[in-house]
DNA sequence: CTGTTAGCGCGTTCAG
DNA sequence: CTGAACGCGCTAACAG
């Protein structure tokens, strides 16, 4: 490894000449800066940004800590806060949790060590600890994606419960009555939140809520297709799936095509959270779209922002609207002819 | 922040034995390592790897430098990534390059300032200068996924050639004679290693090799839907088309589907990169599948190795096997029978 | 078992 | 316009 002290010495000029022609601090004399320039191209030195880090107290990395980078929501959030991140000169770290605790706290003293200046946080659990440890160590910090329960911090997510209602919405105004709601843990808030939104449509429907409808389980694609199952196995069925994201609907799909259901015709399927145009081939499943890409643009540039001006100010939060896009997937039931639907 | 001395002030012991404690190093008595232990707790202390690696000169952090994380492919090997490291105690910085050779210099410079202990870098070109750039400052390295010119260093990768050859060959066996293929930029090994296999099965098959049927473009949809079009123009029109990854495939999928074409009666459509079974709702596509999540999990045990030893050692080229996965999109052309397949 | 000294590479402060 | 000394936080080496 070069230093700065041996480029100083090739150029035969001390170390904070080197310095000052690094940082185009201060006025160097045309020879010197020359000299300096040679010598750094001849050893390819490369300033050493962890003493400096050391000394600014100021790294230049940002982490994001999500549940799983293999989800297309996240993979688009993580492209976004790359993006942006990269805009502002700084890198990223990334860790996934698989939505464990214990890997969540693994991962955020490991970036604490590593004296991130901000972490932008999906947190595993709706509970506060993993935001209490940051704030206790004074790293900024963005909420992205879901709810802490009971405090306040800066964070950029999507309108879940808006988003459940009107899809929600939707297929009541096609004409459906029974509608199952196929959800995450309970423990995670977009899980909880969609099934607040899809309560609270049905309520106002004059629907009673049948318990047995709302299912808790994973947000995976095996959980999907187990819940699925289980809600067809209820009598009466339900006509329509609400599947609160991507995996789920995936899984749900499967479920219904390998028991022979045709849909819409037999059931409707409605998702939340859209997958990227590029990776699917037929369009076809009607869902709440988030706009995953802004999502992570804009929570990263409401970290940046915190970081250039320290100056305690009060927390943000930023709620962006889901998008319903109607597809094929989704119809009125069996022998109904559908309403005239409500703008959604 | 709270350093390793406000620690011992308030343990009332040096710095020293803090240091001790942390590191489980030499023997502290009992007292005094229950009276550090409570001072960290109490102060909440974190110690600074900024200031462990300037000594150390590791920063237990390696980068993967990609070109572009929304890719399915690369987020799959982003993961295995991900979790090698994760499990050897490193993190991971993450960088998107665009298939740019300027953003991938900036990124190599910015990483080697913060003194990564390694790189796995999908090389935007097949021209050497990233690999020269890393190890002329003595980074180590692993090139994933492609290929580059001229040099030696290692390396892990798919077969393309022979992937390419076996898909090809599946296509010569059901009947096909006049196969397109589209790929992505002449600058990228895959992409041209992609077109070699295929060239070598169609002279094994005694076709003459017609130029007009192989098009260069870009790794992604769109240029897929208008090479697609491009192809479909040609007269006599292909049979067949192999997509040389997953973007190209959808965007003739999409190409072909506009054109009123029926895949396979019409056309048949092939494809290289599958995409991960929880992201697709009708696996439909006939592709060489490629191990994405051991590519990445390989590649950084590979790296982490030399990080381990490095002890100057031949380097290591892992060339791992795609896998022919047959589905629905490919069949016999009109008027063929297919003959019986060969083994794939 | 514990403390002191010194230095990792850099840049600010203060003299020339 | 340029250089010497100091310290960011941590720990190896060497006392005690």
């Amino acid at each position: 490894m070069t230093t700065i002290r041996e480029v100083a010495k090739r150029a035969d000029v001390s170390a904070m000449t080197v310095s000052r022609v690094l940082n185009n601090s201060a006025h160097i004399s045309r020879k010197a800066r020359q000299r300096v320039e040679a010598a750094i191209a001849e050893l390819g030195y490369v300033p050493n940004a962890l003493a400096r880090s050391l000394r600014f107290k100021q790294t230049n990395t940002l982490a994001l800590v999500l549940t799983d980078i293999t989800n297309p929501f996240f993979t688009t959030v993580a492209r976004g806060v790359e993006d942006a991140a990269s805009d502002a000169g700084f890198n990223v770290i990334f860790c996934n949790t698989d939505e464990s605790e214990g890997e969540q706290r693994e991962n955020l003293t490991a970036l604490a060590r590593k004296q991130v200046d901000g972490v932008l946080l999906v947190p595993a659990r709706s509970t506060p600890e993993a935001l209490v440890y940051l704030q206790e160590r004074h790293i900024p910090v963005v909420i992205l994606d879901r709810r802490i329960e009971h405090c306040s911090a800066d964070a950029v997510r999507c309108d879940s419960e808006g988003g459940a209602y009107r899809l929600t919405r939707l297929l009541l105004d096609q004409g459906h009555r029974r509608i199952a709601i196929l959800t995450g843990s309970e423990n995670v808030s977009t899980a909880v939140d969609r099934v607040t939104g899809y309560r609270r449509a049905l309520d106002e429907a004059g629907i009673a809520v049948d318990q047995s409808y709302s299912n808790y389980g994973e947000f995976t694609q095996a959980s999907g297709e187990v819940m699925a199952r289980q809600a067809l196995r209820l009598s009466p069925p339900p006509t329509a799936l609400f599947a609160a994201n991507n995996f789920i609907a995936i899984g749900a799909y499967r479920a219904l095509r390998a028991g022979g259901y045709q849909i819409p015709e037999q059931v409707s399927l409605v998702g939340f959270d859209d997958l990227p145009p590029a990776l699917v081939m037929d369009p076809f499943l009607t869902v709440a779209a988030q706009p995953a890409y802004e999502m992570g643009q804009k929570a990263t540039e409401l970290l940046l922002a915190r970081l250039a001006d320290p100056a305690p100010a009060p927390p943000q939060e930023l709620i962006m609207p889901t998008e319903i896009i109607v597809r094929q997937s989704s119809g009125p039931p069996v022998g109904h002819s559908a309403t005239k639907p409500t703008i959604v």
